[in-house]
DNA sequence: GCGATGAATCGCACGGTGTACGAGTCATCC
DNA sequence: GGATGACTCGTACACCGTGCGATTCATCGC
């Protein structure tokens, strides 16, 4: 049902002709291109969020007819891929050949991550329905290798992967549908309270209102990577 | 913006007035209510995902005209947001007095929150924008209470909280958007060997390929519940 | 110079969506 | 008998993704 891979006919011409801008039209647009579109789907995105994003607000945008887009791209579903790919995207690992500290370098990593996604809302409704991009399998190659250097035996290494894999995402998607504004969660917090003594422990606990996000986030990932350390 | 509590005029009313059926139609639909809409739109949403779910579908298959849902209903999204806490109902906590083993109910009750998801698989990607219904409350005050009465300490109760909460959240949405089906998931690694070399450890790994979710699951939560264990 | 090719752009139109509006029906109560 | 208010629903509107040609224009073989 879900065929990855952009299978219409067009292929990525081996930028050839540099084609120069049409001379009649002074403030004319720059051509279309995939990367052109991708990067304005971006802006959009962060503007206006996932419902914001519309082919022909992104053609509006781009200065450009709506059909023009099709000719890059395959779908709106295309272009979500891309636009999410695209903000994973992340700089090599620093090349240290030395490995004294992979502890440190396994939380820098995630909380990149995780920082990455933060950047965007949207990517994280966005990235549960939909498949690996590039960026993303970059960096779990990256996680694997680490943890695998660090010395996590082979047969352990898939629940390390997963176990941090999901409490990353998991605490990065709670981290954007809670975490909206302070007044938000005041108020969630409040209605709480309204709703009388159904909820008592949380309401003591005030646990919508705790917004040490990054504390708990480090925390956790710290008794994680305490219980996943190798030879414990 | 995303202001809670439907605020349109309606109100339950007593249960009053037993409409007895018109008489006319033999075979005519029960009268339309808001358990009768949220329970036909929870089978539609299983039988054809999020994308399936329209007011117009949703109508039908009740036997009622469009405008009429909006009644009961203040929007989609109002349906969106009682499907998926009518989903996440539970039956009440044993209630067992003695609390030997509050370990193992932990697990169960997060498992049983894990196996409620997975069973309607378009959950996972309504609940990371949507708030907290009145059925995440209860289960995040059991768990709460559990916790607390473990003897988690008040100052630790809402990182174990939200650790927890992250972990589960994320095994699950990972499990529904990568699990598929074997196919798909043989297909992935495929595509991954067939990239080349970028990706070595992951390949070598197989890590899209491991298919025991439910013990990976278990043994992240054992490792996270060993770290925010009481007196550890 | 000239026709053919094919990349790229885009207008139009179609079938679908959520929902505002207001006109209807009907049981109830004064 | 009239008023009220709960409830139903047809019509209409603005907007959506995208299929289908028609159109433009640079390039290339002749």
């Amino acid at each position: 049902m879900a065929a990855k891979g952009s299978d219409t006919r067009k292929k990525r011409l081996g930028a050839k002709s540099a084609r120069l801008p049409p001379m009649q039209e002074a403030r004319s647009e720059p051509p279309l291109s995939r990367e052109r579109i991708v990067a304005t789907a971006v802006d959009l995105l962060d503007a206006q969020g996932t419902d914001g994003l519309t082919m022909r607000r992104l053609a509006d945008r781009l200065g450009s007819g709506v059909m023009s887009l099709y000719w890059h791209v395959d779908n709106k579903e295309d272009v979500f891929d891309l636009a999410l790919d695209q903000v994973l995207e992340h700089r090599g690992p620093p090349q240290t050949a030395e490995f004294q500290d992979w502890r440190g370098e396994v939380v820098h990593m995630l909380e990149d991550w995780r920082a990455s996604m933060l950047r965007h809302p949207w990517s994280v409704s966005l990235l549960p329905a939909r498949a690996l991009g590039p960026n993303i399998l970059s960096r779990l190659e990256l996680l694997s290798k680490t943890l695998s250097r660090a010395g996590v035996a082979d047969a352990d290494l898939n629940v390390a992967m997963w176990s941090l894999w999901n409490y990353v995402m998991g605490a990065t998607i709670t981290r954007v549908s809670f975490g909206r504004s302070d007044d938000d969660r005041a108020a969630a917090q409040q209605r709480l309270a309204a709703l009388g003594e159904r909820y008592p422990t949380i309401e003591r606990s005030r646990l919508l209102l705790d917004n040490d996000w990054e504390g708990a986030f480090r925390k956790g990932l710290g008794v994680l990577l305490d219980g996943l350390s190798p030879r414990s």
